[in-house]
DNA sequence: CTAAACTTTGAAAACGCTTTCGAAAACGCT
DNA sequence: AGCGTTTTCGAAAGCGTTTTCAAAGTTTAG
């Protein structure tokens, strides 16, 4: 390997200027006047050395890093997306730099501690959803560092803001709105509404259970246990879900699908099936990502704001960070987006 | 704000535990023996203080940061997170941290200084297309930082790994397979394929219109300007290209467009346009993304190994940081994905 | 039983910045 | 001129680790 040439440092730039260091540093970093001319000179030496400022060292010094962090599991999909675009866009605003930390594969898991948290020393930390557990939370919170919860709410006892979206009231207006389109296509008025659940633990998933059951009951439909699949979330994984239900002789004359992603592979498992939508069978998501519009038919969604929370949690962490306090918890409201797949549109695209 | 509880540094597990900061940190990182006992009690005393070490101070004393960055600029669709996943498997199966550091909005423009590169004290740094300027790449060259550069070629001069895929074989492929396709559908073979350009300076867009425009010369089409649009790899830019050659009276019968992202533009224009894909145009994409499968018309396109790229980069440089040299230039091959869209099994699927 | 050779440990010196504090210089006023 | 203010600047003290080096303790060999 090359040997690496030193790194210029700070004091080379003052030693090169004829100042010192105390004068480079406010230069870089306008904290303090400066007579023009040595300003002048710093930056020319600046300019000559090449010289960087190592991050490690001002961060250790000045005990700020200007950074925040987001804690996230495997990234994928549209979803994702969103959500970086979001983050990354208030953080930015903010004036903030963002640094982004997977916690999809533990490595290390036999170190004596593990790299977690402000390990990247951001100012403080947006916890997607179980990217981080219970205890690891807690310790953060015990050290008073910063954090704002997206898409998770607070664990018993704490008090960590949170931003998240109106799950359940969301779910539960997209399958009331299942059940009158039901109403329009059918004589028989079946209502089976089937639903693929999120993957394990995932809270988003629990509210929007908790939605369609309650609009199943205030319709007085018979929950049914066998019309529950597990879609993950997953395209494949909802897919599959589907035709075991379709091979198990499952009836069932809508799906709610959990999330968009789910929905694409519900269509795909229909299709197959030579089921027609939203003929046979309605289909309808939640959270009309990118993906949405692009389906065939048109996905029925319901717009989680998936940017503008990622954007808000930015916003209340940085607020936290300055001010030490912000809201306790920001519950964005959902709308319903309406297109072809849930069949209420069905007589009049038929004529 | 709450005054923050000052954090426990080494020296206070070292009192604890009564032993030197030495000894607390060779436990930490089990850089030498250790009675045991000793040990044990330093693991006490973290565990009591609830002691996590300073990132900053660490990498400032070790002079290493365990740490790949990756320069993006905006994330978004399934590219990036097919990318993103590919990168961060190769960085934690090599035992590093992934830092993600979009270059999308430049604030402090006015700073002397711009905060980029290892500014986050990275080991090493993967650059993605166009997000970081040959100035810059030429700098980190200069100070020998190690660099790989993702879906880019090197700048002039200069010698740093890059790792790319075959785009222009690909494109000319999927050309050529879109020649062929029209040759089995239509009886007067016109042949008119319209491309859609990426965003301006990506490279990989560069090169795949090279093997479009190779592609028809080999087949004896005549090239036509007006049939190059700007799809900008968006698949809103794309529907618009589209549309505006609809309005225009721009003949054609085919559309690479680029990339999936853009294809799936293409398609919804032509949807509304009521024109049949493919029975009267056929359109191909690029990437295979996790899109493509889901189109309507499933999207015949070129498997372009996002991830097995971002996997590939992240390997290298790990590579390039521990022994100092690795592979100048990967190309990976590219792969051609029959669908439906291209119009090539059209008889067949007719049947 | 002693010399040689390891092991284990702590003191102290980096690492490269920011920031406090006081001295020096420059300025404004009488 | 003289004195009080204000402005600009440098010396030096951290920031919280890792790592080197030498001392002390322990084992092995002769």
């Amino acid at each position: 390997m090359v040997k690496r040439s030193k790194r210029p440092t700070i004091n080379d730039v003052a030693d090169y200027a004829g100042v010192s260091i105390s004068t480079v540093s406010r230069v870089l970093n306008d904290s303090a006047p400066v007579e023009e001319d040595k300003a002048e000179k710093v930056r020319q030496a600046i300019e000559a050395l090449n010289y960087q400022p190592k991050a490690a060292a001002r961060i250790l010094a000045s005990q700020r890093t200007e950074t925040i962090g987001l804690l996230l599991p495997l990234i994928s999909g549209e979803y994702f997306a969103g959500m970086l675009r979001g983050v990354e866009r208030g953080v930015i605003e903010g004036g903030y730099d963002l640094l982004i930390h997977s916690t999809y594969t533990d490595v290390r898991p036999n170190s004596p501690y593990r790299r977690v948290l402000g390990e990247h020393n951001s100012d403080g930390l947006i916890v997607f959803s179980d990217s981080l557990d219970d205890r690891e939370l807690i310790r953060l919170a015990e050290m008073q560092f910063p954090v704002v919860l997206l898409h998770r709410s607070t664990p018993e006892g704490l008090q960590i803001p949170s931003v998240t979206v109106e799950n359940k009231n969301g779910a539960k207006q997209i399958v009331e709105h299942l059940i009158q389109a039901l109403h329009l296509i059918q004589a028989h008025h079946r209502k089976k509404i089937v639903y693929l659940r999120g993957p394990e633990e995932h809270e988003d998933s629990y509210w929007r259970e908790i939605g369609y059951r309650q609009a199943l009951d205030e319709a007085g439909i018979l929950f049914d246990p066998a019309r529950v699949g597990a879609g993950n979330f997953d395209n494949h994984d909802a897919q599959d879900a589907i035709d075991a239900m379709l091979v198990d002789g499952v009836e069932f004359d809508a799906v709610f699908a959990g999330d968009d992603e789910a929905a694409s592979g519900v269509l795909r498992a229909l299709r197959l099936a030579n089921i027609d939508v939203p003929e046979q069978v309605s289909v309808v998501g939640f959270d009309d990502s990118n993906l949405a519009g692009h389906l065939i038919p048109a996905l029925t969604t319901i717009d989680a704001h998936i940017e503008l929370a990622g954007y808000t949690a930015a916003k209340q962490l940085i607020q936290l960070i300055k001010r030490g306090e912000t809201e306790p918890m920001t519950l964005l409201p959902t709308q319903l987006v309406l297109r072809r797949s849930c069949g209420c549109f069905y007589e009049e695209v038929k004529t």
